[in-house]
DNA sequence: AACTCGGGGCA
DNA sequence: TGCCCAGAGTT
């Protein structure tokens, strides 16, 4: 496990490599924010982007959504992967904006997570970039990225992890620190291809040492 | 904890 | 072709 200056120091080395890391979905406000988010689970952001391009034009408020029919929905997402459940869940989300919440994007995780299509990582990034709350959403880069590196171990779950990281680094940090670590799962320590040979973290890394052995 | 949903992108 | 993708809901 990494101590608190190998932790500070990859933070750091990392932030260096993506200074320009954010959020790269397409979004003017917290609704759009939300409703990309949900779109976005288990599919590429390009691909939400290109999809929410044309979405947008079309929908603008919870209405625009629960007035046309769920199939005309899921036509307008289907190039997007599971769109059946993501239209469904938009549909649902929808109708409990306009009744619970009076057409407003909740401002609490606990009330985001409470909507369909909306669990912890949604929640986690919608506070984050839409309403400027610190937070550290776990995704699959983050979950890989941290274990490799150490900062926590192979056998915690999604929610340990992330307790793991809000413990070891500062709250004016977990946004930043959220994005930095998926450019760098997604751009350097990918799934497949970790670029062990190149990476400046090699010195500290838990699982870049084992792997070029 | 494991399983399912799912079309598009990329090798 | 085969594998993976800024997850969530159900069992």
């Amino acid at each position: 496990m990494l101590n608190k200056t190998q932790i500070r120091y990859a933070l750091d080395t990392i932030a260096e490599m993506f200074p320009n890391a954010e959020c790269e979905l397409n979004h003017r406000n917290p609704f759009d924010l939300l409703i990309a988010v949900v779109l976005s689970a288990q599919c590429t952001d390009a691909l939400v982007n290109k999809v929410t391009v044309k979405l947008f034009e079309k929908y603008h408020t919870p209405n625009d959504y629960v007035n046309v029919t769920l199939e005309e929905l899921q036509q307008d997402i289907r190039s997007i992967g599971l769109y059946r459940n993501k239209a469904k869940n938009i549909q649902k989300l929808c109708m409990s904006l306009l009744n619970d919440y009076n057409g407003e994007v909740p401002q609490t995780k606990e009330d985001l997570e409470k909507l369909a299509g909306v669990g912890r990582k949604t929640a986690n990034v919608v506070v984050s970039v839409a309403f400027g709350e610190p937070a550290i959403a776990v995704d699959t880069h983050v979950e890989r990225v941290s274990k490799r590196l150490g900062i926590c171990r192979w056998k915690d779950s999604v929610l340990e992890v992330e307790n793991t990281l809000m413990k070891k680094i500062p709250k004016e940090e977990w946004s930043d620190t959220h994005h930095r670590l998926i450019f760098f799962g997604r751009y350097h320590c990918k799934s497949k291809n970790p670029n062990c040979e190149v990476c400046p973290l090699l010195d500290i890394c838990r699982e870049g040492k084992k792997r070029l052995k």
